[in-house]
DNA sequence: CACACGGCCCATATAT
DNA sequence: ATATATGGGC
DNA sequence: GTGTG
């Protein structure tokens, strides 16, 4: 696999979140996309470069192509470094910070000068986060912990890696008698090599036992966050785990929605919609009337399509 | 060229 | 108590 | 910034 693939979406990934810090949005969507469209191309970037046909992938136009034809003969991409010096904040960092996204970050810098994790805490120490709007003694107190967990290196973790984890998880969940079902969603179940978190769904009439028992499982660094029908930890090897609970009648509806990929919905949502219908999580509808929902192949079906493998949903 | 750009949901914290 | 803003998820 | 109409 082309290493350099890697390294021009990581980038494009930084120019849009800069652009992001700068109030951006349309174009910061179109680098999102075109570093997706990268990380998933089949082919070396640098061959697709040599034959002209960067304007071929999917959100790489004019201007991209450009910027990255730059990147591979010179190494640099002039605008990331502009954008670098006219904001020097440390987006990658900060935006690794729990509950910090470009408009917090943003507010941060303009009020209080942070550029990166140690003005952050240092600013924190010294309490003088509360008081700004959009924050409160709270919100300092949770930067403060998330500053705590040098384990919030956000990587990806390889799917050998996960597979006792989600077994392990998806055991304890499945020996509850309120647990009528547990599926480990996400990319883990589209088997993709390498996945970022694991996302589990639960079907159960008695969410909050659920949720016990998950804030319970072994190996907990910290919760982010937990609620009636969803929760989220980390575990003490960093990897993120979610969880989700859902009643029996949107179980398919939920299946699909969390499963993905996010090109995958969006495909099946305008097709529902060009149909008189509504997808989301719980269920397909005709105006309030739910038409499927508890199994995948009825959603599908309903929708005029075959069955697709969680494989085969990358689009 | 002008225009749209996924759409809906949950959780949390703060503001009213 | 409810509305709004923000972050996050697919 | 990119893709569509």
């Amino acid at each position: 696999m082309a290493a350099k693939n890697y390294q021009v979406a990581e980038i494009l990934y930084m120019v849009a979140d800069y652009l992001d810090l700068e109030g951006e949005e349309f174009k910061v969507r179109a680098y999102r996309r075109a570093a997706r469209s990268i990380e998933n191309l089949s082919q070396s970037i640098e061959d697709v470069a040599k034959s002209g046909k960067l304007q071929e992938i999917p959100g790489v136009g004019e201007a991209i192509a450009k910027k990255i034809d730059e990147f591979l003969r010179t190494g640099k991409m002039e605008h990331l470094e502009k954008l670098k010096r006219k904001s020097p904040v440390d987006m990658e960092s900060l935006n690794a910070v729990e509950s910090l996204g470009p408009k917090k970050i943003k507010l941060l810098y303009q009020r209080l000068g942070v550029r990166n994790v140690e003005h952050l805490s240092k600013a924190a120490k010294e309490a003088k986060i509360r008081g700004l709007p959009g924050f409160g003694e709270l919100s300092e107190s949770k930067i403060l912990q998330s500053l705590g967990n040098v384990s919030s290196n956000k990587r990806r973790f390889p799917r050998e890696e996960v597979v006792p984890i989600a077994e392990m998880i998806r055991k304890k969940l499945q020996s509850m008698n309120v647990v009528e079902k547990v599926e480990v969603v996400g990319s883990y179940r589209r088997k993709k090599e390498t996945v970022g978190d694991l996302d589990i769904l639960v079907v159960s009439s008695s969410p909050s036992e659920v949720m016990d028992a998950f804030l319970n499982i072994d190996g907990i660094d910290h919760t982010i966050g937990e609620g009636e029908k969803k929760a989220s930890l980390v575990l003490d090897n960093g990897l993120q785990v979610d969880l989700r609970v859902v009643g029996a009648e949107s179980y398919g509806a939920a299946l699909i929605y969390f499963t993905g990929s996010k090109y995958h919905n969006i495909r099946l949502r305008k097709i529902a919609i060009k149909k008189g219908y509504k997808l989301n999580e719980y269920g397909l509808f005709k105006g309030d009337e739910m038409v499927a929902g508890s199994t995948e192949e009825e959603v599908y079906r309903e929708l005029g399509l075959d069955y697709i493998d969680p494989e085969n949903r990358e689009e």
